[in-house]
DNA sequence: GCGGCTA
DNA sequence: TAGCCGCAACGCACG
DNA sequence: CGTGCG
């Protein structure tokens, strides 16, 4: 204990690390991690413990996959001082080469940490910027005939909502900044200066103004972990200039309305920062609690701040730093730090994000009511200007419209009846764009017809002035207030319908209201990750598996934006995984050429011409001979792709012994509102049964509501064997468990129960093949479950074409690997119990 | 998506 | 030759 | 026997 070691290494007058002493305790213990380009790279971990810090080089670094091990070699402590220290140490001196900083923060022993230490086998929790969570330093022991003076620890990540796998879990690849930027409001350890290394954030000037990036209006949010989703605010765009707690607030056209947010603006002036723009939207909570246009409004009529929220998403500038060049996931990072240095409490909040899956979070945010999201590129940097990094998606249609006439109200109205909107054409003309009658209260109606007074005027404003009926009443106004207005959609006039009034806008100058237009997402998105679009709209066929894929873009999945070429992909890297199922399998298809939710129907037949790649399978039933197919191989599958077919559907026999089962299945399908426990707990049951008879069960889910259970036999009875047998087994259930299970497909409607579904488990009958596409929204994938993942986290939709593979790539193994070995059959003795 | 039939 | 149409199938349960 | 349903 203590710093000998440490001082006797170094030549203080060599090296800027510093000296340091043992620091007294009773304050929140520190914890740094230092990348050290040392002869070999590797990461000192460091914790503070009894005034020094407790030191180890871990050269491959951590990781949070709790499943990595990775070796830790004790070194002498250090002062609690040199956690900070970033910089060059000389040639010739120990340790010389680059320090980076690339984690600091606090941490908490899980039990008692000086023994824990002592006893090798440190438990605790990291409060970092890149590692958090539970973490283990366990001592190894020393072999015999080692020297014991550096001791080796593995560093382990602990299993909690922390951990990852895969290529997630390598962090010192994906999170390589440095943290000395990021100012800890812990005891002032002045960071010792080398050269303070945030390689490629330059020291420069804070600009005294910045233009906000803006986003681009998309149809479709894009695919790929690359992609941010945030929630799109409804409220005010405000970009904030912070300088040694001088605050200003300025609006998205620069204006300086730091007096409109003085609440907010005290709120910015206690972050710890010397310097920084903080880029966000300002947003009012209504009555419910939801985020409200209308009451950010009305806020500011009543001059009442109190429940207004600044929502900061960007971080271009910090501590002096031009952050504009760094990523964007670099920048939320910083962000995320040093907003909740500040507690949970107060108006400042981080917008989160969700990495992927944008259009399913696009989903959840319309379904709950709303705007819609904006999703932004993790590696962009931050530009000044409106970019395709950043996309915004909306849920119904929404602009601004400039106001340039109101009518008289009718009825019990009062006020107005409807405002005449418009917007600038490319020429500059003042376009009339319809109308807007609904979605005003008390308040707004007066609000609005307030601010007429000054504005009238005798003749439109509009290039093509309403007329008829249109006009009926109208008023004339100046073009100058804008109102956001919802709506369907654009008539091929050019007028909006079923328009609904949303709020007047005074962040916006009139003139710049023009029709927005959403552009094809897959040309803006191209560098996202994962299943990629093909990105050429007009048909230019591309080959996979040396089969031509027409109308590779074709969007087959409108909700997950999947096209063909998706699909193929798709099927291309799995392979290996779906192929075995298919082997010698008759087929049954289900093709949508034009997407799962337009025409789709069922084909068993198809025409094989020479090319074809698909095997004809013929069955000779005793009257007649049919010829159905098997795909055995991947061209044959990209075949059927090109085919529009989503949906891949087997017997559960092979050619050419077709007649004699090979497995068994049951379909679990629940009835309309049961949940899905009622249906793991079913599937678990019949596991169970399954166990009990010897027989070993493989689950998956369907991609629609249930889960099948496969058991695999020998091929020796026939389909009405295995059909009576399976129909015993349901029959078992149901009589055991009535409440729960039915075997009855038209009483299935009835009740609450499970229907299981032993009728696949009969001559020509199918069941859709493990990694098969289900032609449904988000193009969800069959998929094969370990029995332990039968619960709650997976459900029977979990998997589709744009996650499966990214499980496939992190499994430890394949859950389903001893399927294709599973040699069992059905006894005389079992087949009698049931039948 | 495509082959086959019809007009 | 353009346009349209079909593209599975079978057992069960109910009325 | 037709029809709805998987």
């Amino acid at each position: 204990m203590g710093l000998q070691q440490y001082w006797g290494k170094r030549d203080f007058k060599l090296t800027h690390e510093p000296r340091g002493k043992v620091e007294k305790s009773g304050r929140q213990l520190a914890f740094y991690i230092q990348k050290h380009d040392a002869r070999r790279l590797h990461y000192d971990f460091r914790l503070e413990l009894q005034g020094t810090l407790k030191s180890w080089a871990v050269p491959k670094g951590p990781s949070l996959d709790p499943n990595d091990k990775r070796l830790a070699v004790e070194v002498e402590d250090h002062p609690v001082e040199y956690g900070t220290f970033e910089g060059d140490i000389p040639k010739g001196q120990y340790g010389a080469g680059h320090v980076m900083l690339w984690d600091k923060g606090t941490w908490e022993a899980i039990g008692d940490p000086v023994e824990g230490y002592r006893q090798g086998a440190l438990k605790f929790r990291l409060n970092g910027v890149k590692l958090r969570g539970k973490w283990a330093l366990v001592r190894m022991k020393a072999k015999p005939g080692e020297k014991d003076n550096q001791p080796n620890w593995l560093l382990i990540k602990e299993k909690d909502e922390e951990a990852r796998h895969g290529p997630e879990a390598q962090i010192t690849e994906t999170a390589t900044a440095s943290v000395s930027l990021i100012q800890d409001d812990g005891p002032a350890l002045e960071s010792v200066d080398g050269d303070l290394a945030m390689e490629a954030a330059p020291t420069k000037q804070m600009p005294d103004l910045i233009k906000p990036q803006l986003a681009t209006l998309v149809t479709q949010a894009p695919q790929g972990d690359q992609w941010f989703s945030e929630i799109k605010y409804d409220g005010y765009r405000a970009l904030a200039r912070i300088e040694h707690g001088d605050v200003k607030i300025y609006s998205r056209n620069g204006n300086d309305w730091t007096n409109k947010w003085k609440n907010l603006a005290g709120a910015l002036a206690k972050l710890p920062v010397e310097s920084a723009w903080l880029d966000g939207e300002v947003v009012a909570f209504d009555e419910e609690g939801g985020i409200s246009f209308q009451a950010l409004q009305t806020s500011f009529k009543l001059g009442n701040e109190a429940d207004l929220a600044y929502f900061i998403f960007d971080l271009p500038y910090l501590n002096g730093h031009d952050l504009t060049k760094q990523p964007l996931k670099q920048r939320k990072l910083l962000l995320q730090t040093l907003l909740e240095s500040q507690g949970k409490q107060g108006p400042l909040h981080f917008s989160e994000h969700l990495e992927g899956h944008a259009s399913e979070v696009l989903k959840h945010a319309c379904m709950h009511g709303l705007e819609g999201i904006v999703v932004k590129h993790a590696e962009s940097p931050y530009q000044q200007r409106r970019s395709s990094d950043w996309l915004k998606v909306k849920c119904g249609q929404r602009q601004e419209f400039v106001v340039a006439g109101y009518t008289d109200p009718s009825g019990r109205r009062e006020e107005f009846g409807a405002l005449l909107l418009g917007v600038y054409d490319e020429e500059g003309m003042l376009q009339y764009a319809g109308r807007v009658g609904t979605g005003f209260n008390q308040g707004s109606l007066r609000l609005i017809a307030s601010q007429f007074k000054t504005l009238h005027i005798n003749n439109p404003a509009f290039a093509n002035p309403p007329t008829g009926r249109d006009a009926l009443g109208a008023h004339w106004l100046k073009p100058t207030l804008v109102a956001e207005v919802k709506f369907a959609e654009w008539t091929s006039a050019g007028r909006i319908r079923h328009a609904s009034f949303v709020g007047l806008r005074d962040d916006k100058a009139a003139r710049h209201v023009t029709h927005e237009t959403a552009q094809p997402t897959e040309r803006l998105a191209g560098s996202g990750e994962g299943v990629k679009n093909s990105s050429q709209s007009s048909p230019s066929p591309v080959e996979v598996a040396n089969i031509r894929i027409s109308h590779p873009s074709k969007t087959l999945f409108t909700d997950g934006g999947f096209t063909k070429l998706d699909l193929a992909r798709y099927y291309e890297s799995v392979a290996n995984w779906i192929l075995p199922y298919l082997k010698d399998r008759p087929l049954s298809i289900v093709r949508c050429p034009e997407g799962y939710d337009q025409h789709c129907f069922f084909q068993k037949h198809v025409s094989l011409d020479s090319k074809s790649h698909l095997k004809a399978v013929n069955i000779n039933t005793s009257d007649k001979n049919s010829e159905y197919f098997s795909a055995n191989n991947l061209s044959a599958v990209i075949e059927l792709v090109q085919l529009g077919v989503l949906e891949l559907h087997a017997w559960g026999s092979r050619s050419p012994k077709t007649h004699l089962a090979d497995k068994m299945i049951f379909d679990l399908d629940p009835a309309p509102g049961l949940s899905w426990g009622n249906v793991t707990e079913a599937a678990l049951l019949l596991h169970g049964l399954l166990e009990e008879l010897e027989l070993r069960s493989f689950v998956k889910t369907t991609g629609g509501k249930g889960l099948h259970i496969e058991i695999p036999i020998k091929p020796e009875h026939s389909w009405e064997v295995v059909k009576e047998f399976t129909h015993g087994i349901a029959r078992h259930l149901q009589t055991h468990a009535p409440d729960r299970f039915t075997t009855n497909l038209s009483k299935k409607k009835r009740d609450g129960l499970i229907f299981i579904d032993y009728l696949r488990n009969s001559a020509g009958a199918t069941a859709v093949v493990p990694y098969s596409t289900r032609a449904k929204a988000f193009a969800p994938v069959a998929t094969p479950l370990d029995w332990d993942e039968v619960g709650p986290e997976v459900q029977a939709d979990t998997f589709n074409i744009g996650n499966v593979m990214t499980r496939l790539e992190n499994m430890e193994s394949d859950p389903w690997k001893d399927y294709l070995q599973t040699k069992q059959r059905l006894s005389a003795k079992l087949l009698q119990m049931f039948t």
